[in-house]
DNA sequence: CGAAGTGTAAGATATTCATCGAACACTCGG
DNA sequence: CCGAGTGTTCGATGAATATCTTACACTTCG
């Protein structure tokens, strides 16, 4: 087994939905959280896979933001993955806004709370 | 003080939010619900104004009911008006559409739960 | 190797909230 | 006026879930 060069580490891979498999009600429950939607919107404004886990400014301890991405992932709406001790984030933007038109721009556009 | 020709009951009147002042994280949450989500989409299907509180087909007793219609209420989407003994209801499609755009048609169209 | 940093898993706790039952207010029709 | 029908309010109960603490696995760096 060769030496992986930082980007697959050998961690329990993160467990990702398919948007299209989704039910509206599961997307609108992920979605319906103050945490879930602070930490999308600030991936909004960042760089695909440039997000580590721990640096979103949650009021909550690491054990309840590993489950709020375990909940973002389940309704395929961030994707993870593993970059040297570090595990990142992205939008899955397109295949979201594909299953759920419209909801994802919702989300970031909102003026208030 | 005159009589009134039924649809001006002196009962409490309700209490109706307007759209526009609603974050979208409440109204998100008010429609993450199963059986919420079944009173929009059976209203959706309806006339306006025909539709009485009891005679949704949902698997709750009536106080839950009024409950789910007051959160209802308190989100923009949905307008009551006292007719005879009975409240009915309307769908405030034009208001809700311009302070969530999009997100009735998601509600409506999907194919799923 | 050892220490620090990152994220996950499991168990306990707490809070939110959906639901129900009962009591109440109102409307309509005998 | 009385009874049936409709919907709301209140209090209590139960289930779902957000959170914390602790323990663990892995990575990187010294």
């Amino acid at each position: 087994m060769p030496n992986q060069p930082a980007g697959s580490g050998h961690r329990a891979a993160p467990v990702h939905a398919d948007p299209a498999e989704v039910s509206v009600l599961e997307a609108l429950s992920a979605v319906a959280d103050p945490v879930r939607l602070q930490l999308v919107r600030e991936l909004a404004d960042s760089e695909d896979w440039t997000r580590s886990c721990g640096s979103f400014d949650v009021p909550v301890g690491k054990a309840a933001l590993s489950h709020h991405f375990s909940v973002l992932r389940g309704v395929g709406l961030v994707e993870q993955r593993d970059m040297g001790a570090k595990r990142v984030n992205r939008l899955r933007r397109e295949e979201f806004e594909a299953r759920f038109p419209g909801l994802l721009h919702l989300l970031l556009r909102a003026d208030d709370a």
